[in-house]
DNA sequence: GACAGACGCGCC
DNA sequence: AAAGGGCGCGTCTGTC
């Protein structure tokens, strides 16, 4: 495919018409998808009224005018395209106006402006910029937007003008052929998300019913807690010689005061070293209490429904480009928890995670020859990693990477780290400088240009703010020794992060966008992401080519992500019934 | 009763 | 052994 695809707009009026138009060649903002060369900039050719116009009732209608392949531009891939998959109007390519815009508005440094279309729109025109409506909260299983504000309808021709600005905007950013490829690839992504929450994850409600009471118990028709943890509520207060209500970290503190034992917190760490017998059954308490509460019967009930769980995906959902969840907590499904997930007679999950993908990553942005060397080995990266300067030891080798990309601060790590900076200089001095900029109120980018915001606001306001940079701060926290404030070392941490953590969400992107077009022609779907792990459900003769296609999708990835590398994605893939199997 | 923030812990 | 990144979400707790 030479010829970049044809776009058409696509824009709802407010009175239940929908109009489409093709986009003259000069406003694209190209780009491709992962597979394609960037779209190039193109002789202006007028959208005259000659142009032919669509105005229909059925936005399928519009979908199915247009030629095949198609990138379409339109405000919100979430607010067009489920409507589009439930009258069967699949669509290759999409252009989201707003998520475009929310890129490229942290890319000028302009994170906290309004993203919708109709503030992009006001922005060009002078009008008053209009905020954006409230992130919306989860509605439970609620399948209707009736009680939505709805957000204000953007004509046509004003969504056509935005597109226009947003391809000359990409065109200036710092790499405009990576920004392309960012927003290319996390429309794409809204695409996958669309039919991923449709699609569902096969889900047994009987065998997690099973699993519940296997581990919790029976319940009492009286309600309350289920038998074993009733049991092991008792156990505890028996422990401490009186009434104690395991769940309540304040009496849990009182009562190992009493006993004669100071703790911060309850956390489980801090409880696990003690010598006191209420220690087993409290760690136990809290393991299934956790089960009981986030993924228990009430959990069932709300979010599975004729063998599927929809949690709802929402690309782009945190600052580095990481994915969320609406609702269901899908990305905190426990593992025990996964024993309910099974696919349909017949099929067969095909659960992929990547291996060590942040350091790969790091290796690849970060363009460390040794590093990037390693990260080329057909074997695992931490023990790659050990054989230099870690005598084999892959904990210590683990350690010393999780290390600098966290921003670890004391402990063993530190030592590992310094052996780590001796071999691979660059890779660390990379992130050491991503942490550098966020002491100094500088802003960093992925490798594909997304960028984190300055700190909030909130608090002092002279905390990196505004770009004056240079000053690390010292001020509200006498009791650090450090030559910088705690929220400047931990902006520092963050950006330190963000680079790394960002640049995988990058790359994840690609990853879903070249998997989703090598899926086409297969009755195989997507059904769950969670950062670095895909799961594909289908039938089981198609299993072995989807295993392969993953394969050939995070090579694809890489490459147009980070460009010619010796780094290798490689993933470890299993082909199971149930997703408990797959670990 | 609604709301906000802290806590704690699940996942990566 | 101890404390570093990103989240969602349920519960508790204090406040209005």
């Amino acid at each position: 495919m030479s010829e970049p695809p044809t776009r058409w707009a696509l824009a709802e009026d407010g009175d239940g018409w929908w109009h489409a138009a093709p986009v003259a060649p000069a406003a694209r903002t190209t780009a491709a998808d992962p597979a394609e060369p960037a779209d190039r900039a193109h002789p202006a050719t007028p959208t005259g009224p000659a142009t032919p116009r669509l105005r229909v009732r059925d936005p399928a209608e519009a979908v199915r005018a247009a030629p095949p392949g198609t990138r379409w531009v339109w405000r919100s891939t979430a607010a067009v395209y489920p409507r589009l998959l439930a009258a069967g109007a699949r669509v290759e390519r999409c252009h989201d106006i707003e998520d475009c815009e929310l890129l490229l508005l942290g890319h000028e440094g302009r994170s906290g402006e309004p993203r919708s279309a109709a503030a992009a729109w006001a922005r060009l025109t002078g009008g008053p910029v209009p905020p954006d409506p409230a992130p919306r909260a989860a509605e439970r299983g609620a399948q209707d937007s009736l009680f939505e504000p709805r957000p204000s309808p953007v004509p046509l021709d004003a969504l056509l003008a935005v597109h226009a600005d947003q391809a000359a905007r990409l065109g200036a950013t710092a790499h405009p052929d990576r920004m392309r490829l960012l927003t290319a690839a996390e429309s794409a992504a809204f695409l996958v998300a669309a039919e991923m929450n449709r699609a569902g994850l096969p889900w047994r409600a009987d065998v997690h019913r099973a699993l519940l009471t296997e581990l919790l118990g029976e319940r009492y028709a009286g309600g309350g807690e289920p038998r074993r943890l009733a049991e092991l509520a008792d156990r505890i207060s028996a422990a401490f010689g009186r009434r104690v209500r395991p769940d309540l970290p304040a009496d849990v503190i009182r009562a190992f005061a009493e006993a004669g034992i100071k703790l911060k917190s309850t956390r489980r760490w801090e409880i696990q070293g003690l010598d006191h017998p209420a220690v087993e059954p409290l760690l136990a308490y809290k393991k299934l209490y956790r089960i009981y509460t986030a993924h228990g019967w009430a959990w069932l009930a709300d979010w599975v429904h004729e063998g599927r769980f929809r949690p709802e995906f929402l690309p782009a959902g945190t600052l580095t480009g990481r994915w969320v969840t609406n609702g269901g907590g899908a990305l905190q499904i426990p593992k025990v928890i996964r024993r309910a997930v099974v696919a349909d007679p017949g099929w067969r999950l095909v659960v992929a995670d990547a291996d060590q993908m942040e350091p790969r990553v790091l290796a690849a942005i970060s363009r460390d020859p040794a590093f990037m060397e390693v990260a080329g080995r057909p074997e695992d990266l931490y023990t790659a990693v050990s054989r230099q300067g870690f005598s084999g030891d892959r904990d210590k080798a683990k350690l010393a990477v999780l290390g600098a990309v966290y921003g670890q601060t004391s402990g063993d790590g530190l030592k590992n780290l310094a052996a780590l900076r001796r071999r691979f200089p660059r890779a660390v001095a990379y992130v050491d400088e991503a942490a550098r900029a966020g002491e100094e109120g500088r802003l960093v980018r992925t490798w594909l240009g997304r960028t984190c915001p300055p700190p909030a606001v909130s608090g002092d306001p002279d905390e990196g703010g505004g770009g004056e940079a240079g000053v690390p701060q010292d001020r509200d926290d006498a009791w650090t020794p450090g030559y910088a404030s705690t929220d400047t070392r931990a902006r520092g941490r963050f950006t330190r992060n963000f680079v790394v953590q960002g640049s995988a969400a990058d790359w994840a992107l690609l990853l879903l966008a070249a998997l989703r077009q090598a899926l086409v022609g297969m009755r195989a779907e997507l059904v769950f992401f969670q950062h670095d792990e895909v799961v594909v459900h289908c039938p089981a003769e198609e299993a072995a080519a989807v295993a392969e296609a993953i394969g050939a999708a995070g090579e694809r990835a890489g490459r147009i992500a980070f460009g010619d590398t010796p780094v290798r994605f490689p993933f470890t893939t299993a082909v199971v019934e149930c997703y408990a199997d797959a670990k």
